[in-house]
DNA sequence: CTGATTGTCAAGTGTTCGCTTGAATAGTAT
DNA sequence: ATACTATTCAAGCGAACACTTGACAATCAG
């Protein structure tokens, strides 16, 4: 009759899934899972694991019902399970930041100080958008997940290649960054630079995940 | 410069997070918590765990951030430490239930079969609060829930007390029981056994947390 | 077929977890 | 002060975790 065993199984139930959850490289992997599918490979660069400690970090996501799989050839991509996972990674990142100063600070620490450089909402920037507003909106995450769903209209530099492309922003017009979120360091950085050689650059303060997530459109998103 | 150990320092900061709730007793009493402030001792009982794990536990669960305490004589009373604990309680829930089978059938092992007693919604309850419907709100919870807060107008008889005080209760009027959420087993059982006693009985399909959490308004909720 | 590539599995190792037991601390009552 | 209570701390032990290494499986190119 609704006994102990019974509620202790259906606790651990709950737990496990916040288990998952409960390691920093795991919880890496769904951030980035958040911007689209990946590889086993791909995703092992990205959190500095071994190919085989990663594969394994993937089973326990796996299990857990956060992450489902697609196989391609010899490459198996991972993608988040549910928009629900998202949603309950969004809520976990935003009670680490209020109820722990110290994770806090971390933030601050790994963005970096952006304190000249001005930010947009999701919600300004969409009111931008459709009124034909001239400016420029600029993709810095890796290609591929600007592949897999990207603001209308985004142009894609990779942060990584700035430098060499930053001649193809024009200084006239201006230009939003945007990233993976509010706590991904590639839009603040780039921002940093592009102000620093003189263009016209704000920030959006979420990033595509959270674009999505607020039901908004995305473009270039290809369901195979 | 945005670096890979600061990133890992964040990250594993929202996995400490995460790792609080990945434990099935901390679990519990995060849940318990989420009905108002407990002792330690009170705690253990109800989590059936001995005094000094689960003053371990709640450790954890303030170094993580997730409850405060208050000291009152020789007591120690927890509770969370923020309603976005409660928040964050339940979208684990939900995604727990929702991406695994096995959870979700053990909640329905766990409450058991309801079939045929109808289910109220905090909305459709709260509109008829106001229109002065002739109904019984019966809180099924422990007192001492019942005293941090209940549903305005709400009588308390806690499931243990039910079948000596059963005549308390009108068999004219319609009654509604309600206990800690959709998980709690106590107004399931409460709800079977009036039934079979010929009573008019409904149950809300809600708790009092999340009655809270929609801004309804309680009774009964004191600050010392 | 062979060989190359991607990913998973299995075994081993040091670390952490969850629990128990018994001692120590903080506050209250006598 | 002493006795008592609620809680926390410290030590210890078996189980689980996170990582490594090396073997195995699956797919494709030739």
């Amino acid at each position: 009759m609704s006994n102990r065993a019974t509620k202790e199984a259906l606790f651990d139930g709950f737990a496990q899934v916040a288990k998952a959850l409960s390691n920093g490289r795991r919880a890496e992997i769904v951030d980035v899972l958040s911007n689209g599918e990946r590889s086993v490979e791909s995703l092992a660069a990205e959190v500095h694991l071994s190919i085989a400690n990663t594969s394994q970090h993937l089973q326990i996501l796996k299990n857990a019902g956060l992450v489902a799989t697609r196989r391609h050839g010899t490459f198996v991509y991972y993608r988040l399970a549910s928009p629900d996972v998202v949603e309950f990674w969004r809520a976990l990142q935003g009670i680490a930041r209020t109820s722990r100063a110290d994770v806090e600070r971390l933030v601050r620490d790994y963005l970096g100080d952006n304190g000249d450089v001005e930010e947009l909402t999701k919600e300004e920037l969409w009111q931008r958008l459709k009124s034909k507003d001239k400016l420029v909106v600029l993709d810095v995450r890796p290609r591929q997940e600007y592949d897999a769903g990207h603001i209308p209209g985004a142009v894609s530099i990779p942060l990584d290649d700035l430098k060499k492309r930053i001649k193809e922003l024009p200084k006239s017009k201006q230009i939003v960054a945007y990233c993976r979120g509010p706590l991904c360091a590639l839009a603040p950085e780039a921002t940093r630079y592009l102000k620093s050689k003189g263009y016209r650059v704000k920030r959006l303060a979420e990033g595509a995940p959270d674009w999505a997530a607020a039901g908004l459109p995305l473009d270039g998103h290809v369901e195979e």
